[in-house]
DNA sequence: ATCATAACTGATGATATTGTCAACTATGAT
DNA sequence: ATCATAGTTGACAATATCATCAGTTATGAT
């Protein structure tokens, strides 16, 4: 094992010299921490050594990687919204059913959220902020319906209104989780919030509750 | 016309001291300045001097209302969110069915938005803060759901999605206005969004069309 | 008209935050 | 082993923000 770890070390050694990787990590680190800071209390109400404490990082060294505290929210941004979405796009590539993909889609992201809290914290807060819907995941949202639509899998109906009952749905299904949720049961929340999706794109309620539950295609490596 | 006015005003004076009246104008000048502001750049990113100065009133008065920042910003959440809700209890008081209920209170909500754009940018920077979903608006639609499944009015389904997807709809309609609205009509939005929320509890398409366009109970007073 | 009270005001000192920089350390090439 | 380079670091000065307070003005009762 400790044999076998190393190996792999020296491989990506090889591969990326020390120094980069310092680099790359102390800029994760930043990163990491401003996600949670600016998810918790707002991307204004945090500071720069608030970030670098909590990263664990030299002061300076914030102004290395980013020229100000905008800048790292607009690389947040970035991260959170359209790596996830391509991530998606990779775990899903061999799924045709548009209903599938919808479903598959809303469920990875409620599960994402319940396991990083911090991610969906971030994704909740920001996700409706008007630059924010017209990136990764909102675009990709929306060529999702339209071929649902073109393909007469769902209801015929206004796009506008789909896109925004779904993308909403789910937001709102991610913060209600720590709020109200206390009275409510979040079990099967990624199931039941698919399945109430598609019940609103117009599939029949029985199918519905069918394509909800299906396995659900994935992936071992990780989103970013 | 213009004596009427005057005859309300000087009645108003009768009940209400000069004074007071000033100290309530200072107060709601300074509400409505940090709202603006608040809307715009997030609870965290203004401060009190910029708040003070788009009131027009002097720094040290703001202390005389609130006494910090976080203070002002609590009063009001209680504003935007349980005033709105109480006006609407009032104006929709005799409608009756449970389905109307809802297709009125989610016209209001988004024309208002409209009509107040910052009212609205406000609503959804904030309608999913934790703490947010738990008051007046939030409480009241669940009330309204819960009596539209009691009187099977709604089909039978899951109280939680049902208060999600059409809050969550609601927020995420008014959010895309401001931003990837441009590629989309918004005509008429107030209506499509009912027809969707109501389609999604379950009220049969053509009936909910209907119910979308009824003519809405309305008030001549204004909001607070 | 006079006065006590309530509300407003901006200057002030205390504190917090920012962005820069010169010194320091790790890296990897020679 | 030596050295140039890239990256890190915290101290620092400049600036921004906060909350208080003593002085001022408006109000309304006598």
């Amino acid at each position: 094992m400790a044999s076998r770890s190393s190996a792999i070390a020296a491989v990506a050694l090889e591969r990326e010299p020390r120094g980069t990787r310092r680099k790359r990590e102390t800029r994760a680190k930043l990163l990491s921490a401003a996600l949670r800071l600016m998810a918790e209390r707002g991307a204004e109400g945090v500071t720069v050594s608030e970030i670098t404490e909590a990263a664990d990082v030299g002061f300076g060294s914030f102004y290395n990687h980013f020229e100000s505290k905008d800048a790292i929210y607009r690389a947040l941004v970035d991260t959170v919204f359209d790596e996830f979405a391509d991530w998606l796009d990779a775990v899903l590539k061999d799924v045709n059913d548009p209903a599938e993909v919808v479903s598959a889609s809303v469920r990875h992201t409620i599960l994402r959220a319940k396991r990083e809290p911090v991610w969906g914290l971030f994704l909740i807060r920001e996700g409706f902020s008007p630059d924010a819907i017209d990136r990764g995941l909102g675009l990709r949202l929306l060529r999702d319906i339209k071929k649902g639509l073109a393909a007469e899998r769902f209801a015929d109906g206004d796009v506008f209104m789909y896109f925004v009952a779904v993308s909403g749905t789910v937001l709102a299904s991610i913060a209600a989780t720590s709020s109200i949720a206390h009275r409510f049961s979040t079990k099967d929340l990624p199931e039941r919030c698919a399945a109430t999706v598609l019940q609103t794109l117009g599939v029949e309620r029985t199918e519905a509750d069918e394509i909800a539950r299906r396995p659900l295609p994935s992936s071992k490596r990780s989103y970013a």
